[in-house]
RNA sequence: GGGUCGGUACCGAAGCGGUCAAACGGGGCAGACUGUAAAUCUGCUGGGCUCCGCCCUACGGAGGUUCAAAUCCUUCCCGGCCCA
């Protein structure tokens, strides 16, 4: 059984700071569980750990893709599972280190196992409907091809009931049927380390780190990515931060709206990473600090 | 000083005699979330209860009209604009 910290807590809370204290008690490696990080060029943004902070430690599952590529949290899982395993076989502790729920939930308990992917088109099929006649008709057909999702998702959440009907459509599964098929996580005991800030004083530390980010060329970076020629709708780009700064660099926002947009979604953000971090503390496990 | 428009809950903003503790948006709070998750979605948001209903305090202040007022009248205070 491997021993795993999970260092979590929201976003700005000080995780990476936490982290990089343990390593100098522990030879440690790091895996990073955050769905942005794992973008190449959206560095200041996702606040990923400086370059020296990287050298001190390894760090895995940061700068791995480019940014349009397709990434999910099952897969995220899956590849990070093994990485945690490899690390512990060489003999070092894996740490794991983040704030996206999913991702955590993922890595540590695992969703289901999936192994054929989405068919792309469609979702894009499925997509085009949505926006066509709204939600509610793709509801009524979830209701034919998975009753027990339909019954499920009765608040209509779009991004949900598109992912279940995407599913059936291209597996010709159930959803549902297919959750009963759970990876293995049995060789890893997490044990959670959350880092807790005041609620004033952690929205403090986001709105100067927002500011912070914007002096050390936030918006230098978003032009560069776009430059590069990457759509400023690729999922990757859809991010607190720089979205805004997308809407900015249209001139549909002033720079003042701009930095105060980007600081209130960050507050949303962190909120919704409490939710998670919270549940995985009620759920079971917590170790204070 | 005269005229005029306006003062509504944390903010913006509807309501203009009863069905109003007051639409809607924002903000705040709480929550859901098994493969797009920094996404997407839901609920609550005057106070107190014996909490699917009841009580209290409320729509700038004070009076008044009315069975009944955030909504009408008087007056006072405070803002915007116009004229002096």
């Amino acid at each position: 059984m491997i021993d795993t910290i999970v260092v979590c807590g929201a976003t700005a809370s000080g995780k990476t700071a936490y982290s990089l204290q343990l390593a100098e008690k522990q030879d440690i490696e790091i895996i990073s569980a955050d769905s942005r990080q794992v973008y190449k060029f959206l560095t200041i943004g996702t606040a990923k750990p400086s370059a020296s902070e990287m050298q001190k430690v390894k760090h895995h599952y940061i700068d791995i893709l480019m940014p349009d590529a397709n990434y999910s949290a099952g897969e995220y899982g899956e590849q990070a599972y093994a990485t945690l395993i490899d690390i512990a076989e060489r003999g070092k502790t894996p740490v794991i280190v983040g704030g996206s729920g999913l991702y955590i939930k993922s890595l540590c308990e695992g969703l289901f196992k999936e192994d054929t992917p989405v068919d792309v088109g469609i979702r894009n099929k499925l997509e085009m409907e949505l926006q066509a006649n709204g939600i509610d008709t793709l509801y009524n057909k979830l209701k034919e091809v998975d009753a027990p999702l339909y019954n499920l998702y009765s608040d209509r959440n779009p991004r949900r009931v598109l992912r279940a009907l995407e599913y059936y459509y291209s597996n010709g599964i159930r959803l549902s049927d297919a959750y009963a098929n759970k990876p293995s996580r049995d060789r890893i005991k997490p044990r959670y380390v959350f880092i807790d800030v005041a609620r004033d004083v952690l929205y403090d530390k986001i709105n100067r780190r927002v500011m912070q980010m914007w002096e050390d060329g936030l918006v230098d970076e978003t032009e560069s990515v776009l430059n590069m020629g990457y759509s400023p709708t690729l999922n990757s780009l859809n991010t607190v931060g720089y979205k805004e700064t997308i809407v900015y660099l249209n001139g549909d926002m002033s720079l003042d709206t701009a930095i105060s947009e980007i600081q209130k979604n960050t507050r949303h953000y962190a909120k919704r990473q409490l939710t998670w971090l919270r549940k995985f503390i009620l759920e079971e496990k917590l170790s204070e600090l």
